[in-house]
DNA sequence: ACCTGAACACCGTTCAAGT
DNA sequence: ACCTGAACACCGTTCAAGT
């Protein structure tokens, strides 16, 4: 009965391509979404491909070349273009958000992929360059330059993550008497935000922390140089 | 021959107790540090405990659950004291220094309990009550106080998660050309930090900035309302 | 070059049987 | 109450056979 609609095609090389490196991280993206992490399988995949899973093999190295196409789809997303125009730390604003924006559009990938290290791709490093390029510009020390980025991003990662968890996972319900403090700031908050969600409001008040924070340095380093 | 050296036990309840579920989480801890995230499985942490893996049944529900009681383990070594006697932002500094360091002292582990969300339990949720009273005596807005934590917290974990990745992942080696303020940016930090631990720096970096920010804005609130 | 099909060495989990 | 042992329904990956 599921053997009706698969695919009835016999062993050999198809006369037509069937599979290409792009095609599978389009494939797993969207079974990402669709099942979760958890029903992401090279299994399930090579379903959806209409393939047996040892098809795959031929045009990807495992299930984590996989994930690491699928980050490559995602991070293409990342909009670094107001570093062209703006003023640095509009620019970083805006990247910060582009990015957490790309990983919320596909949640059940975010643990996938913050969990993996950020592959050496090109692509990726041509994104930094630009950032790089920018911030060395408006006169940040060079040698600063990466560890600020790395730690915005780690930011922005560290809020993806805490995006995807459940939204009453810490509702004191129950426990009022022994923790007091914090269950009536978790009811303030509730009574502040309404509908919105709360990893949304942590994410814009750290952001505009940390780039006030990148604010005050640089407008120090640069008093002392003057 | 692997025979010989596992338990010679017979089927039917033990006359003294072998597994309790803390010792399980100790077992799962130390494995995990042993041999990583991708080596931790049920069969293999039933052997360290001379045990079948069925048998860890009776004591959890199942591997997300030994991964939640590791959670538990790594998180007691985080220190909170300092919001006792020190001002708020003084004891966000070490609290966030603490949180961090209980998790880079088991680097198999956080991107295994990063993403898994943080348990209910309530000695977490008696963690969060004392950063909350602080803070609220220190004159922050209850509704902000929460969201504010959230933000310091996804800092530290996409930090600890920044911090296992390859030191040596983004090296532009062969790439000069085509990202050279990338490139420059790489060798100029490369200089500055000697063996120093890059994640580290981008860790002090953006503490430090996310607590200037912090401070700011506790400070013009502070000068609204007087 | 690139597919199928069979095979391998594992997984996590359930449950009856046993003490 | 809590262990063993057998079983189930999967995994990811390899590789010969086939076109």
């Amino acid at each position: 009965m599921a053997e009706v609609d698969r695919p009835a095609r016999r062993a050999g090389r198809p006369r037509t391509t069937v599979l290409t490196r792009d095609l599978i991280a389009h494939a797993a993206l969207r079974l990402l979404d669709e099942s979760g992490a958890d029903g992401f399988t090279m299994a399930r995949l090579a379903q959806a491909l209409r393939v047996r899973p040892s098809a795959l093999y031929n045009h990807v190295e495992g299930k984590e070349d996989v994930i690491a196409a699928v980050r490559e789809l995602v991070s293409d997303r990342i909009d670094v273009d107001a570093f062209a125009d703006e003023p640095w730390d509009a620019a970083m604003l805006a990247w910060a958000r582009s990015y957490r924006v790309a990983f919320a559009a596909h949640p059940p990938t975010i643990a996938l992929l913050a969990t993996l290290p950020l592959t050496g791709a090109l692509r990726t490093m041509r994104m930094y360059d630009t950032v790089v390029a920018a911030m060395v510009r408006a006169g940040w020390p060079e040698q600063e330059v990466l560890p600020t980025i790395v730690a915005v991003e780690s930011f922005i990662l560290g809020s993806a993550l805490d995006a995807i968890a459940p939204a009453d996972m810490f509702d004191p319900a129950g426990a009022e008497a022994e923790v007091p403090a914090f269950a009536s700031a978790y009811r303030a908050r509730a009574r502040s935000l309404g509908n919105a969600p709360p990893a949304d409001a942590a994410f814009e008040i750290g952001l505009r922390a940390l780039l006030d924070g990148l604010r005050d340095r640089h407008a120090r380093l640069h008093a002392e140089s003057s």
